[in-house]
DNA sequence: GCGATTCTGGAACGATCAGTCAATATCATA
DNA sequence: TATGATATTGACTGATCGTTCCAGAATCGC
C-alpha cells in the first residue's frame, strides 16, 4: 500500500555497474552515477545504500552474469575442449567492455574483505564447471595430461584478465584473437 | 647561485610511484603523495607541476625501469629460450607490488594520449629487443615457428598482466610459477 | 656580507565529493 | 475518496579534493 517504484532495480542496477567498468570506483562520482541510472539521488541511497554498497551489488551481479555466460559457453559444445574453446572465444568477442573483477583486482587488490568474498563464491561456482570439462578434455586426449586442471584454471583465469587488458589498451581483434588461440596451445 | 633542492628527485617520484601502483590515480591524493615523498606542498607543485603530470612521470619511469629490467633478463642467458624464460621468471618473482602499466590501463583505458605515448614509446623498445630473442629462439628450435614472434611478444604482454592480477588478487608464489610455466609451454 | 632561489608550513581557494533532509508527489488500500 | 506509506525532487551539509598564495627561514654562489 504505497507508491511504487517508478524504476526498475536491475536496469538500474546494470547502468551503475556500466559506469563503474568504465571508470572504477574512485573514478566514478555519485552525479556520474545518477545520470547513467537515471534516478534521482535518495533513490540510489534508498534503494542501494550508499556508493560502495552500490559498487559491492554490481560486482555480485558482474560476477554473476558473466559466471553464467562462461559456464553457458563451457558446456554449450558437445567436446569439452570445445567448450573450453568457446569460453575463450566469448571472452576474445566482448572483450572490449572493461572486466569489473579485473578492474577491482587492480584497484583494491586484497584489501576489501567484501570485494574478496564476492569473487571467491563466484569462483568456486565456476572453477567447479571448469575443472570437469578440463577433465573431460584430457579424458579425451584434447588437453594435456601433464596439467593438473585446477593450474589449468588459473591459466585460464590469468589469460582472460591479459586479453581484457590488452583489449583495453587499444589490441585490435585480429590481435585479441590470436591470444586466444596462443592460450589455448598452452593447454595441448 | 640559490639554494638546492634538499630532496632527491628520482627518490621522491620513487616514492610517489609506490603510491600510485598501489592505490592508482584516482585513489592517491596529494596528502598521500605528500607523506610517501617526505616533501612539503610546494615543493611538489613546483617540483613537478600537478598531481597528473606527476603521475605521467612516474608512469615514464616506470616504464623505464620495467623494460630495462626485461631486457636484461632477456639478455642475461646465452640460450635465448633461457631469456625469455629468465624474463618471466621476473616477472614471477616480482608480482607482488602492483603494476603502474597493467593499473593506468584499467584506469584509464585509452582515453589519455599522454598515457598512450609514453607506453608506445615503451613498447617499441621492449617489443623489438624480444623479437630478436623469440626469432632467435625459433631457429634455436626451441619456440615453435607456427606463430609469428608478434604474436608471441603480445601473448607473453597479456600473461604477464594476468599475473600480476593473479597476485594482486592474492595467488601464491607457487599459482604465480605454475602460470608462468604455462605460459612458457604455449611457446613449444 | 648580498642576492637569488628553495624549502617549510599553514592558510585559504573554489570545486567537487558522498551523503542527508524536508517537502512534495504518487501510488495501494480501505 | 481519504489515509498511510513509499518514491521523488532539489536544496543543502560538512568534508575533502587539487591547487595556489603567502611569509619566513634556510642555503647556496658571489
Amino acid at each position: 500500500m504505497a507508491r511504487p517504484k517508478a524504476f526498475d532495480t536491475e536496469i538500474a542496477l546494470d547502468a551503475a555497474m556500466g559506469v563503474f567498468r568504465e571508470h572504477g570506483y574512485e573514478g566514478t562520482s555519485a552525479e556520474m552515477l545518477l545520470d547513467a541510472m537515471k534516478i534521482g539521488r535518495q533513490s540510489l541511497y534508498d534503494t542501494f545504500g550508499d556508493k560502495w554498497r552500490l559498487y559491492q551489488a554490481t560486482l555480485r551481479r558482474y560476477c554473476q552474469l558473466e559466471g553464467h555466460g562462461h559456464v553457458a559457453a563451457l558446456r554449450g559444445e558437445a567436446r569439452a575442449f570445445d567448450g573450453v574453446r568457446a569460453m575463450i572465444d566469448r571472452v576474445v568477442a566482448d572483450a572490449r567492455p572493461p572486466c569489473l573483477g579485473v578492474s577491482s583486482a587492480c584497484e583494491f587488490g586484497q584489501t576489501k574483505p567484501e570485494l574478496d568474498a564476492i569473487k571467491v563464491a563466484a569462483d568456486h561456482v565456476l572453477r567447479t564447471a571448469m575443472i570437469v570439462r578440463i577433465e573431460e578434455a584430457q579424458s579425451d586426449g584434447d588437453v594435456s595430461s601433464d596439467l593438473q586442471a585446477d593450474e589449468i584454471v588459473d591459466f585460464l583465469y590469468a589469460s582472460f584478465a591479459g586479453i581484457r587488458i590488452a583489449a583495453r589498451s587499444g589490441a585490435d581483434k585480429q590481435r585479441l584473437e590470436a591470444l586466444g588461440r596462443t592460450a589455448l596451445r598452452a593447454l595441448k
